[in-house]
DNA sequence: TGTGCGTGCAAGTGCGTACTTGCATTGCAA
DNA sequence: TTGCAATGCAAGTACGCACTTGCACGCACA
Protein backbone atom coordinates (compact mmCIF):
# COMPACT_ATOMS: atom_id res chain seq x y z
CA UNK A 1 0.00 0.00 0.00
CA UNK A 2 2.56 2.35 0.89
CA UNK A 3 4.46 2.02 -2.15
CA UNK A 4 1.65 2.32 -4.47
CA UNK A 5 0.47 5.56 -2.05
CA UNK A 6 2.17 8.64 -3.36
CA UNK A 7 3.37 7.08 -6.57
CA UNK A 8 4.24 10.62 -8.15
CA UNK A 9 3.74 12.65 -5.21
CA UNK A 10 7.42 14.45 -6.01
CA UNK A 11 6.60 15.46 -9.43
CA UNK A 12 3.43 16.81 -8.30
CA UNK A 13 4.87 20.34 -7.55
CA UNK A 14 6.54 20.80 -11.06
CA UNK A 15 3.84 19.41 -13.39
CA UNK A 16 1.28 21.55 -14.66
CA UNK A 17 -2.52 21.70 -13.91
CA UNK A 18 -3.07 19.72 -16.99
CA UNK A 19 -0.88 16.88 -15.75
CA UNK A 20 -2.32 17.01 -12.12
CA UNK A 21 -5.80 17.01 -13.54
CA UNK A 22 -4.93 13.86 -15.96
CA UNK A 23 -3.06 12.03 -13.16
CA UNK A 24 -6.49 12.51 -10.80
CA UNK A 25 -8.77 11.14 -13.87
CA UNK A 26 -6.41 7.94 -13.98
CA UNK A 27 -5.99 7.11 -10.38
CA UNK A 28 -9.69 8.03 -9.89
CA UNK A 29 -10.41 5.32 -13.18
CA UNK A 30 -8.63 2.85 -11.44
CA UNK A 31 -9.80 2.91 -8.10
CA UNK A 32 -13.33 3.02 -8.85
CA UNK A 33 -12.54 -0.22 -11.57
CA UNK A 34 -11.59 -2.14 -8.59
CA UNK A 35 -14.25 -0.97 -5.49
CA UNK A 36 -16.93 0.66 -7.71
CA UNK A 37 -18.35 4.09 -8.24
CA UNK A 38 -19.41 4.54 -4.35
CA UNK A 39 -16.44 2.39 -2.97
CA UNK A 40 -13.85 4.80 -4.48
CA UNK A 41 -12.74 7.71 -1.67
CA UNK A 42 -11.89 10.62 -2.24
CA UNK A 43 -8.74 10.21 -0.20
CA UNK A 44 -7.58 7.19 -1.76
CA UNK A 45 -7.77 8.63 -5.28
CA UNK A 46 -6.01 11.54 -3.98
CA UNK A 47 -2.98 9.31 -2.56
CA UNK A 48 -2.78 7.03 -5.58
CA UNK A 49 -2.46 10.35 -7.82
CA UNK A 50 -0.41 11.59 -5.43
CA UNK A 51 -2.15 15.00 -4.93
CA UNK A 52 -3.38 16.55 -1.77
CA UNK A 53 -7.18 15.35 -1.69
CA UNK A 54 -8.43 19.37 -2.12
CA UNK A 55 -6.64 19.67 -4.91
CA UNK A 56 -9.44 17.03 -6.58
CA UNK A 57 -12.09 18.97 -5.58
CA UNK A 58 -10.02 22.26 -6.52
CA UNK A 59 -10.21 20.50 -10.12
CA UNK A 60 -13.99 18.45 -9.74
CA UNK A 61 -15.82 20.32 -7.50
CA UNK A 62 -17.56 17.22 -6.28
CA UNK A 63 -17.22 13.68 -6.52
CA UNK A 64 -19.96 12.90 -8.88
CA UNK A 65 -18.23 15.65 -10.63
CA UNK A 66 -15.17 13.81 -11.24
CA UNK A 67 -16.81 10.91 -11.96
CA UNK A 68 -18.87 12.61 -14.69
CA UNK A 69 -15.53 13.76 -15.75
CA UNK A 70 -13.65 10.22 -15.91
CA UNK A 71 -16.73 8.88 -17.39
CA UNK A 72 -16.67 11.22 -20.40
CA UNK A 73 -12.54 10.92 -20.59
CA UNK A 74 -11.77 7.16 -20.64
CA UNK A 75 -15.14 6.83 -22.73
CA UNK A 76 -14.11 7.96 -26.02
CA UNK A 77 -15.62 6.94 -29.64
CA UNK A 78 -13.73 4.13 -31.01
CA UNK A 79 -11.78 4.90 -34.44
CA UNK A 80 -13.21 2.01 -35.95
CA UNK A 81 -14.80 3.14 -38.81
CA UNK A 82 -11.24 3.60 -40.43
CA UNK A 83 -10.31 0.23 -39.84
CA UNK A 84 -13.41 -1.25 -41.49
CA UNK A 85 -14.20 0.88 -44.03
CA UNK A 86 -10.96 -0.50 -45.63
CA UNK A 87 -11.37 -4.05 -45.21
CA UNK A 88 -12.86 -5.34 -48.61
CA UNK A 89 -10.40 -8.96 -49.18
CA UNK A 90 -11.12 -12.17 -47.72
CA UNK A 91 -13.92 -12.24 -45.09
CA UNK A 92 -12.10 -14.94 -42.80
CA UNK A 93 -8.77 -12.72 -42.47
CA UNK A 94 -10.67 -9.21 -42.24
CA UNK A 95 -12.74 -10.49 -39.78
CA UNK A 96 -10.05 -11.14 -37.84
CA UNK A 97 -8.56 -7.87 -38.48
CA UNK A 98 -11.67 -6.54 -37.38
CA UNK A 99 -11.70 -8.70 -34.22
CA UNK A 100 -8.30 -7.90 -33.04
CA UNK A 101 -9.07 -3.95 -33.53
CA UNK A 102 -12.27 -4.74 -31.10
CA UNK A 103 -10.99 -6.78 -28.60
CA UNK A 104 -8.03 -4.01 -28.23
CA UNK A 105 -10.55 -1.52 -28.12
CA UNK A 106 -13.12 -3.38 -25.53
CA UNK A 107 -9.90 -4.62 -23.44
CA UNK A 108 -8.87 -1.25 -22.79
CA UNK A 109 -12.47 -0.37 -21.30
CA UNK A 110 -13.55 -3.42 -19.69
CA UNK A 111 -13.64 -1.59 -16.49
CA UNK A 112 -15.74 1.42 -17.90
CA UNK A 113 -18.28 -1.84 -19.68
CA UNK A 114 -18.25 -3.25 -16.25
CA UNK A 115 -19.44 -0.07 -14.34
CA UNK A 116 -22.21 0.67 -17.04
CA UNK A 117 -23.49 -3.30 -16.50
CA UNK A 118 -23.76 -2.57 -13.26
CA UNK A 119 -24.59 1.15 -12.34
CA UNK A 120 -28.50 1.29 -12.71
CA UNK A 121 -29.47 3.16 -10.31
CA UNK A 122 -30.49 5.81 -12.85
CA UNK A 123 -31.44 4.28 -16.55
CA UNK A 124 -30.23 7.73 -17.95
CA UNK A 125 -27.11 7.70 -15.61
CA UNK A 126 -23.50 8.79 -17.22
CA UNK A 127 -22.41 5.18 -17.42
CA UNK A 128 -25.94 3.97 -19.33
CA UNK A 129 -25.12 6.90 -21.92
CA UNK A 130 -21.21 7.89 -21.97
CA UNK A 131 -20.17 4.44 -20.57
CA UNK A 132 -21.88 2.44 -22.96
CA UNK A 133 -22.10 4.35 -26.39
CA UNK A 134 -19.17 3.32 -27.45
CA UNK A 135 -20.09 0.06 -28.28
CA UNK A 136 -23.54 0.84 -29.91
CA UNK A 137 -20.90 2.59 -31.86
CA UNK A 138 -18.98 -0.36 -32.60
CA UNK A 139 -22.20 -2.34 -33.08
CA UNK A 140 -22.79 0.33 -35.92
CA UNK A 141 -19.47 -0.04 -37.78
CA UNK A 142 -19.59 -3.99 -37.24
CA UNK A 143 -23.23 -4.24 -38.79
CA UNK A 144 -22.43 -1.41 -42.12
CA UNK A 145 -19.28 -4.23 -42.75
CA UNK A 146 -22.22 -7.35 -42.95
CA UNK A 147 -24.30 -5.62 -44.44
CA UNK A 148 -22.01 -5.10 -47.25
CA UNK A 149 -20.63 -8.57 -47.28
CA UNK A 150 -24.24 -9.64 -47.29
CA UNK A 151 -25.14 -7.57 -50.22
CA UNK A 152 -21.28 -9.62 -51.69
CA UNK A 153 -23.61 -12.78 -50.90
CA UNK A 154 -21.02 -13.63 -49.21
CA UNK A 155 -22.91 -14.15 -46.09
CA UNK A 156 -26.64 -14.52 -45.14
CA UNK A 157 -29.06 -13.19 -42.16
CA UNK A 158 -29.69 -9.28 -40.66
CA UNK A 159 -26.74 -7.40 -40.35
CA UNK A 160 -27.64 -6.52 -37.01
CA UNK A 161 -28.32 -9.70 -36.03
CA UNK A 162 -24.78 -10.82 -37.09
CA UNK A 163 -23.09 -7.84 -36.03
CA UNK A 164 -24.54 -8.16 -32.44
CA UNK A 165 -23.43 -12.00 -32.68
CA UNK A 166 -20.17 -11.46 -33.49
CA UNK A 167 -19.78 -8.64 -30.97
CA UNK A 168 -20.70 -11.44 -28.35
CA UNK A 169 -17.97 -13.17 -29.28
CA UNK A 170 -15.51 -10.16 -28.68
CA UNK A 171 -17.33 -9.32 -25.56
CA UNK A 172 -17.44 -12.89 -23.84
CA UNK A 173 -14.09 -13.38 -24.52
CA UNK A 174 -12.32 -10.51 -22.58
CA UNK A 175 -15.01 -10.88 -19.37
CA UNK A 176 -14.12 -14.93 -19.64
CA UNK A 177 -10.45 -14.24 -19.74
CA UNK A 178 -11.15 -13.05 -15.91
CA UNK A 179 -13.39 -15.48 -14.99
CA UNK A 180 -11.84 -18.75 -16.71
CA UNK A 181 -8.57 -17.39 -16.97
CA UNK A 182 -7.16 -21.29 -16.80
CA UNK A 183 -9.84 -21.94 -19.69
CA UNK A 184 -8.83 -23.65 -22.85
CA UNK A 185 -10.50 -21.14 -25.15
CA UNK A 186 -7.07 -18.64 -24.59
CA UNK A 187 -4.72 -20.99 -24.74
CA UNK A 188 -2.76 -20.23 -28.02
CA UNK A 189 -3.65 -16.37 -27.55
CA UNK A 190 -6.19 -14.12 -28.57
CA UNK A 191 -5.59 -14.72 -32.05
CA UNK A 192 -6.19 -18.24 -31.95
CA UNK A 193 -9.20 -17.80 -30.04
CA UNK A 194 -10.83 -15.17 -32.53
CA UNK A 195 -9.93 -18.39 -35.42
CA UNK A 196 -11.83 -20.00 -33.76
CA UNK A 197 -14.60 -18.15 -33.16
CA UNK A 198 -14.61 -16.61 -36.94
CA UNK A 199 -14.42 -20.27 -38.10
CA UNK A 200 -17.88 -21.07 -36.38
CA UNK A 201 -19.16 -17.98 -37.35
CA UNK A 202 -18.33 -18.23 -40.75
CA UNK A 203 -19.55 -22.04 -41.28
CA UNK A 204 -22.87 -20.84 -39.65
CA UNK A 205 -24.02 -17.92 -41.42
CA UNK A 206 -21.97 -18.24 -44.88
CA UNK A 207 -23.91 -17.13 -47.38
CA UNK A 208 -23.17 -20.15 -50.35
CA UNK B 1 -41.11 5.17 -2.37
CA UNK B 2 -43.59 5.52 0.70
CA UNK B 3 -45.96 2.94 -0.67
CA UNK B 4 -43.25 0.78 -1.40
CA UNK B 5 -41.87 0.90 1.82
CA UNK B 6 -43.08 -1.34 4.70
CA UNK B 7 -44.45 -3.19 1.70
CA UNK B 8 -45.19 -6.11 4.54
CA UNK B 9 -44.86 -4.33 7.58
CA UNK B 10 -48.68 -5.43 8.59
CA UNK B 11 -47.48 -8.87 8.27
CA UNK B 12 -44.16 -8.67 9.92
CA UNK B 13 -44.88 -9.32 13.27
CA UNK B 14 -47.66 -12.28 12.71
CA UNK B 15 -44.49 -13.75 10.65
CA UNK B 16 -42.40 -16.62 11.94
CA UNK B 17 -38.47 -15.84 12.59
CA UNK B 18 -37.91 -17.54 9.13
CA UNK B 19 -40.14 -15.54 7.20
CA UNK B 20 -38.78 -12.22 8.10
CA UNK B 21 -35.47 -13.84 7.93
CA UNK B 22 -36.11 -14.52 4.25
CA UNK B 23 -37.63 -11.05 3.65
CA UNK B 24 -34.54 -9.55 4.64
CA UNK B 25 -32.63 -11.75 2.59
CA UNK B 26 -35.25 -11.02 -0.47
CA UNK B 27 -35.48 -6.96 -0.03
CA UNK B 28 -31.57 -7.24 0.56
CA UNK B 29 -31.11 -8.79 -2.79
CA UNK B 30 -33.37 -6.18 -4.55
CA UNK B 31 -31.68 -3.26 -3.37
CA UNK B 32 -28.31 -4.46 -3.85
CA UNK B 33 -28.82 -5.57 -7.53
CA UNK B 34 -29.97 -2.17 -7.98
CA UNK B 35 -27.43 0.15 -5.98
CA UNK B 36 -24.61 -2.26 -5.48
CA UNK B 37 -23.36 -3.72 -2.15
CA UNK B 38 -22.24 -0.34 -0.88
CA UNK B 39 -24.92 1.50 -1.85
CA UNK B 40 -27.51 -0.79 -0.44
CA UNK B 41 -28.28 0.99 3.32
CA UNK B 42 -29.76 -1.16 6.20
CA UNK B 43 -32.36 1.37 6.67
CA UNK B 44 -33.48 1.18 2.95
CA UNK B 45 -33.22 -3.12 3.26
CA UNK B 46 -35.51 -2.75 6.49
CA UNK B 47 -38.20 -0.42 4.87
CA UNK B 48 -38.00 -2.80 2.02
CA UNK B 49 -38.59 -5.93 4.10
CA UNK B 50 -40.85 -3.83 6.37
CA UNK B 51 -38.95 -4.88 9.46
CA UNK B 52 -37.10 -2.62 11.76
CA UNK B 53 -33.38 -1.83 11.13
CA UNK B 54 -32.35 -3.89 14.09
CA UNK B 55 -34.09 -7.06 13.25
CA UNK B 56 -31.30 -7.26 10.64
CA UNK B 57 -28.55 -7.02 13.11
CA UNK B 58 -30.30 -9.34 15.46
CA UNK B 59 -30.48 -11.89 12.73
CA UNK B 60 -27.37 -11.40 10.96
CA UNK B 61 -24.76 -9.56 13.16
CA UNK B 62 -23.19 -7.47 10.66
CA UNK B 63 -24.20 -5.90 7.43
CA UNK B 64 -21.24 -7.85 5.95
CA UNK B 65 -22.62 -11.26 7.10
CA UNK B 66 -25.81 -10.36 5.72
CA UNK B 67 -24.19 -9.56 2.49
CA UNK B 68 -22.71 -13.10 2.25
CA UNK B 69 -25.97 -14.62 3.49
CA UNK B 70 -27.67 -13.48 0.40
CA UNK B 71 -25.01 -14.39 -1.65
CA UNK B 72 -25.10 -17.85 -0.12
CA UNK B 73 -28.64 -18.21 -0.46
CA UNK B 74 -29.68 -17.26 -4.13
CA UNK B 75 -26.71 -18.94 -5.33
CA UNK B 76 -27.51 -22.47 -4.62
CA UNK B 77 -26.23 -25.06 -7.33
CA UNK B 78 -28.63 -25.57 -10.45
CA UNK B 79 -30.39 -28.58 -11.38
CA UNK B 80 -29.81 -28.71 -14.12
CA UNK B 81 -27.86 -31.62 -14.85
CA UNK B 82 -31.14 -33.78 -14.94
CA UNK B 83 -32.27 -32.25 -17.41
CA UNK B 84 -29.13 -32.53 -19.72
CA UNK B 85 -28.56 -35.94 -19.04
CA UNK B 86 -31.79 -36.91 -20.71
CA UNK B 87 -31.24 -35.25 -23.69
CA UNK B 88 -30.29 -38.33 -25.77
CA UNK B 89 -32.88 -37.39 -29.21
CA UNK B 90 -32.13 -35.19 -32.27
CA UNK B 91 -29.30 -32.51 -31.23
CA UNK B 92 -30.83 -29.26 -32.62
CA UNK B 93 -34.29 -29.69 -30.16
CA UNK B 94 -31.94 -31.12 -27.51
CA UNK B 95 -29.71 -28.20 -27.43
CA UNK B 96 -32.38 -26.12 -27.53
CA UNK B 97 -34.34 -27.22 -24.33
CA UNK B 98 -31.28 -27.13 -22.89
CA UNK B 99 -30.50 -23.52 -23.92
CA UNK B 100 -33.94 -22.48 -22.40
CA UNK B 101 -33.42 -24.15 -19.13
CA UNK B 102 -30.18 -22.03 -19.09
CA UNK B 103 -31.48 -18.72 -20.02
CA UNK B 104 -34.06 -19.67 -17.48
CA UNK B 105 -32.01 -19.97 -14.51
CA UNK B 106 -29.20 -17.39 -15.82
CA UNK B 107 -32.45 -14.84 -16.23
CA UNK B 108 -33.52 -15.48 -12.93
CA UNK B 109 -29.60 -15.06 -11.10
CA UNK B 110 -28.32 -12.32 -13.81
CA UNK B 111 -28.12 -9.78 -10.91
CA UNK B 112 -26.04 -12.02 -8.81
CA UNK B 113 -24.01 -12.40 -11.99
CA UNK B 114 -23.54 -8.84 -12.85
CA UNK B 115 -22.25 -8.62 -8.81
CA UNK B 116 -19.65 -11.26 -9.62
CA UNK B 117 -18.54 -9.43 -12.58
CA UNK B 118 -18.25 -5.96 -10.63
CA UNK B 119 -17.10 -7.12 -6.87
CA UNK B 120 -13.96 -7.90 -7.11
CA UNK B 121 -12.09 -6.13 -4.63
CA UNK B 122 -11.02 -9.48 -2.81
CA UNK B 123 -10.18 -11.59 -5.60
CA UNK B 124 -11.33 -14.90 -3.54
CA UNK B 125 -14.51 -12.81 -2.24
CA UNK B 126 -17.83 -14.31 -1.41
CA UNK B 127 -18.73 -13.14 -5.24
CA UNK B 128 -16.02 -14.85 -6.69
CA UNK B 129 -16.45 -17.88 -5.24
CA UNK B 130 -20.06 -18.23 -4.34
CA UNK B 131 -21.53 -16.42 -7.25
CA UNK B 132 -19.50 -17.62 -9.90
CA UNK B 133 -19.71 -21.16 -9.00
CA UNK B 134 -23.60 -21.93 -10.49
CA UNK B 135 -21.71 -21.14 -13.74
CA UNK B 136 -19.33 -23.19 -13.34
CA UNK B 137 -21.72 -26.11 -12.88
CA UNK B 138 -23.54 -25.24 -16.07
CA UNK B 139 -20.40 -25.22 -17.65
CA UNK B 140 -19.33 -28.46 -16.32
CA UNK B 141 -22.45 -30.22 -17.50
CA UNK B 142 -23.31 -28.57 -20.89
CA UNK B 143 -19.69 -29.63 -21.08
CA UNK B 144 -20.28 -33.04 -20.63
CA UNK B 145 -23.27 -33.25 -22.71
CA UNK B 146 -21.14 -32.14 -25.92
CA UNK B 147 -18.54 -34.62 -25.25
CA UNK B 148 -21.32 -37.30 -25.77
CA UNK B 149 -22.39 -35.82 -28.38
CA UNK B 150 -18.51 -35.81 -29.80
CA UNK B 151 -18.20 -39.20 -29.31
CA UNK B 152 -21.64 -39.78 -31.75
CA UNK B 153 -19.43 -37.58 -34.36
CA UNK B 154 -22.39 -35.43 -34.23
CA UNK B 155 -20.31 -32.44 -32.79
CA UNK B 156 -16.33 -31.74 -33.61
CA UNK B 157 -14.14 -29.81 -31.67
CA UNK B 158 -13.19 -29.31 -28.01
CA UNK B 159 -16.53 -30.53 -25.96
CA UNK B 160 -15.07 -27.32 -23.58
CA UNK B 161 -14.67 -25.09 -26.04
CA UNK B 162 -17.60 -25.73 -27.67
CA UNK B 163 -19.37 -25.43 -24.01
CA UNK B 164 -18.17 -22.32 -23.34
CA UNK B 165 -18.87 -21.38 -26.44
CA UNK B 166 -22.95 -21.78 -25.87
CA UNK B 167 -22.92 -20.54 -22.47
CA UNK B 168 -21.44 -17.35 -24.81
CA UNK B 169 -24.59 -17.10 -26.59
CA UNK B 170 -26.68 -17.56 -23.56
CA UNK B 171 -25.19 -14.87 -21.39
CA UNK B 172 -25.15 -12.47 -24.81
CA UNK B 173 -28.61 -13.19 -24.69
CA UNK B 174 -29.55 -12.35 -21.34
CA UNK B 175 -26.80 -9.15 -20.86
CA UNK B 176 -28.49 -7.30 -24.63
CA UNK B 177 -31.47 -8.12 -23.50
CA UNK B 178 -30.85 -5.36 -20.97
CA UNK B 179 -28.45 -3.68 -22.87
CA UNK B 180 -30.22 -3.24 -26.54
CA UNK B 181 -33.67 -4.22 -25.87
CA UNK B 182 -34.79 -2.69 -28.94
CA UNK B 183 -32.74 -5.07 -30.83
CA UNK B 184 -33.84 -6.94 -33.45
CA UNK B 185 -32.18 -9.87 -31.53
CA UNK B 186 -35.11 -10.21 -29.44
CA UNK B 187 -37.68 -9.84 -31.28
CA UNK B 188 -40.01 -13.04 -31.83
CA UNK B 189 -39.27 -13.78 -28.14
CA UNK B 190 -36.03 -16.30 -26.53
CA UNK B 191 -36.95 -19.15 -28.68
CA UNK B 192 -36.54 -17.55 -31.88
CA UNK B 193 -33.27 -16.19 -31.21
CA UNK B 194 -32.07 -19.51 -29.09
CA UNK B 195 -33.01 -21.03 -32.66
CA UNK B 196 -30.99 -18.51 -34.09
CA UNK B 197 -27.91 -18.85 -32.20
CA UNK B 198 -28.36 -23.15 -32.42
CA UNK B 199 -28.98 -22.91 -35.82
CA UNK B 200 -25.22 -21.02 -36.37
CA UNK B 201 -23.58 -22.82 -33.64
CA UNK B 202 -24.93 -26.20 -35.28
CA UNK B 203 -23.48 -25.24 -38.59
CA UNK B 204 -20.23 -23.94 -37.18
CA UNK B 205 -19.12 -26.83 -35.04
CA UNK B 206 -21.26 -30.02 -36.86
CA UNK B 207 -19.16 -32.73 -36.81
CA UNK B 208 -20.04 -34.58 -40.37
C1' DT C 1 12.03 41.80 -8.29
C1' DG C 2 7.46 41.01 -7.34
C1' DT C 3 2.93 39.10 -8.39
C1' DG C 4 -0.23 35.41 -8.90
C1' DC C 5 -1.66 30.82 -9.73
C1' DG C 6 -1.51 26.05 -8.45
C1' DT C 7 -0.64 23.22 -4.80
C1' DG C 8 0.48 21.15 -0.04
C1' DC C 9 -0.92 20.89 4.57
C1' DA C 10 -3.67 20.56 8.65
C1' DA C 11 -7.63 21.24 10.98
C1' DG C 12 -12.31 21.19 10.95
C1' DT C 13 -17.58 20.64 9.75
C1' DG C 14 -21.65 18.16 8.85
C1' DC C 15 -23.95 14.26 7.45
C1' DG C 16 -24.96 9.53 6.52
C1' DT C 17 -24.46 4.92 8.01
C1' DA C 18 -23.39 0.71 10.60
C1' DC C 19 -24.37 -0.85 14.84
C1' DT C 20 -26.13 -0.75 19.95
C1' DT C 21 -29.25 -0.52 23.72
C1' DG C 22 -33.17 -0.46 26.84
C1' DC C 23 -37.81 -0.95 27.01
C1' DA C 24 -42.56 -1.83 25.43
C1' DT C 25 -45.46 -5.00 22.82
C1' DT C 26 -47.22 -9.11 20.83
C1' DG C 27 -48.06 -13.85 19.91
C1' DC C 28 -47.36 -18.58 21.04
C1' DA C 29 -46.76 -22.46 23.92
C1' DA C 30 -46.38 -24.82 28.35
C1' DT D 1 -52.51 -17.61 32.85
C1' DT D 2 -47.68 -17.12 32.69
C1' DG D 3 -43.35 -16.90 30.51
C1' DC D 4 -40.42 -16.63 26.68
C1' DA D 5 -38.91 -15.47 22.14
C1' DA D 6 -39.23 -12.24 18.36
C1' DT D 7 -39.96 -7.83 17.11
C1' DG D 8 -40.99 -2.69 17.17
C1' DC D 9 -39.47 1.69 18.62
C1' DA D 10 -36.57 5.59 19.75
C1' DA D 11 -32.50 7.36 21.14
C1' DG D 12 -27.81 7.25 20.91
C1' DT D 13 -22.66 6.24 19.62
C1' DA D 14 -18.73 6.06 16.69
C1' DC D 15 -16.76 6.50 12.51
C1' DG D 16 -15.85 7.40 7.74
C1' DC D 17 -16.53 10.29 4.10
C1' DA D 18 -17.40 14.42 1.10
C1' DC D 19 -16.20 18.82 1.28
C1' DT D 20 -14.22 23.47 3.26
C1' DT D 21 -10.94 26.78 4.81
C1' DG D 22 -6.91 29.51 5.87
C1' DC D 23 -2.27 29.77 5.27
C1' DA D 24 2.35 28.86 3.52
C1' DC D 25 5.26 27.68 -0.31
C1' DG D 26 7.27 27.75 -4.90
C1' DC D 27 7.54 28.23 -9.69
C1' DA D 28 6.62 31.04 -13.89
C1' DC D 29 6.21 35.16 -16.04
C1' DA D 30 6.04 40.25 -16.18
Amino acid sequence: MIEATRRAADSAKSASPEETRERILSAAREIMAKKGKRGATTREIADVAGVNEATIFRHFGTKEALIVAVAQHFCGFLALREVASQLHGEITENLLELGRAMLERMESQMDMIRWSLVEQEYEASIFATTAWRPQLAILEVVGEFMQRRIALSELRGDPKKLAMMFMGFIFMHVLARKKFPDSELHQGGADAALRFYIDVFLNGVRGK
